[in-house]
DNA sequence: TGTTAATACATAGAAGCGCGAGGTATAAGA
DNA sequence: TCTTATACCTCGCGCTTCTATGTATTAACA
């Protein structure tokens, strides 16, 4: 079934940032990582990818961060919502929405001789 | 509900457009009402971004044109697929699905400390 | 007649994002 | 000791989108 490369369109990466910090604190490496299990590989993120995203997210005051031991007693940075950050997961959830929801009327448009 | 000026996500666009053209043969500036129409204002595309889209779509020899008169008595450059058109369409298509499958994963990951 | 709006095409430039490729450092295990 | 996995980071290319601007034609209207 190919790697399904897929490729994430621009801007979608964030909402899934955003939504996998909400549900607690985690640093960056294991949220490409529960990003990838809970697609079920539909979504990789590649760390070039993912390390600018979250500092792009940061600069903007969505997401702020410290630097915790992880559970194997490594150093790492810990990202959690900011409240305006939650604002802005609410936003582009339904902005996402909305846009399924076009693009579902658009591709199901009927090929019928229809116009 | 606000203008709801939703950019598409980056690749989206392509899609949308060989969508439409599937459905018979069309000019750029009707193609652009209809994905307005159809998806009632949940797309809305700038010619900024639909003739770019357009010409790149061309020379990737997805799509092929004819300049032809409209109903109204109107120049106008009408498009229509090629076999690889139609076929990238498809691929398109399921990647598109496969991607709100993925997402749908990650948005839907439970809240364990619901609110 | 003059003006505005709608149709229909086009390009340039800016801004933004994703990703491959490269680099650093630590810890565990063979 | 060497490799693998963890964990972070940046550079620069390539690509797309969008705002702004320009051209030209037709229809409507004052």
């Amino acid at each position: 079934m190919a790697p399904l490369k897929s490729a994430l369109p621009q801007g979608t990466l964030d909402l899934l940032i955003l939504k996998v910090i909400a549900l607690g604190p985690v640093h960056g490496y294991a949220i490409a990582q529960r990003l990838e299990q809970v697609s079920r590989g539909g979504v990789q993120v590649p760390e070039g990818s993912l390390y600018p995203a979250l500092h792009r997210l940061e600069n903007r005051g969505l997401l702020a961060a410290d630097w915790k031991e992880t559970e194997t007693g490594r150093e790492a940075k810990f990202y959690r919502l900011t409240r305006k950050g939650l604002k802005q997961l609410k936003t582009e959830t339904a902005d996402w929405q909305r846009l399924i929801d076009a693009v579902g009327l658009i591709l199901g448009m009927a090929d019928g001789g229809a116009q």
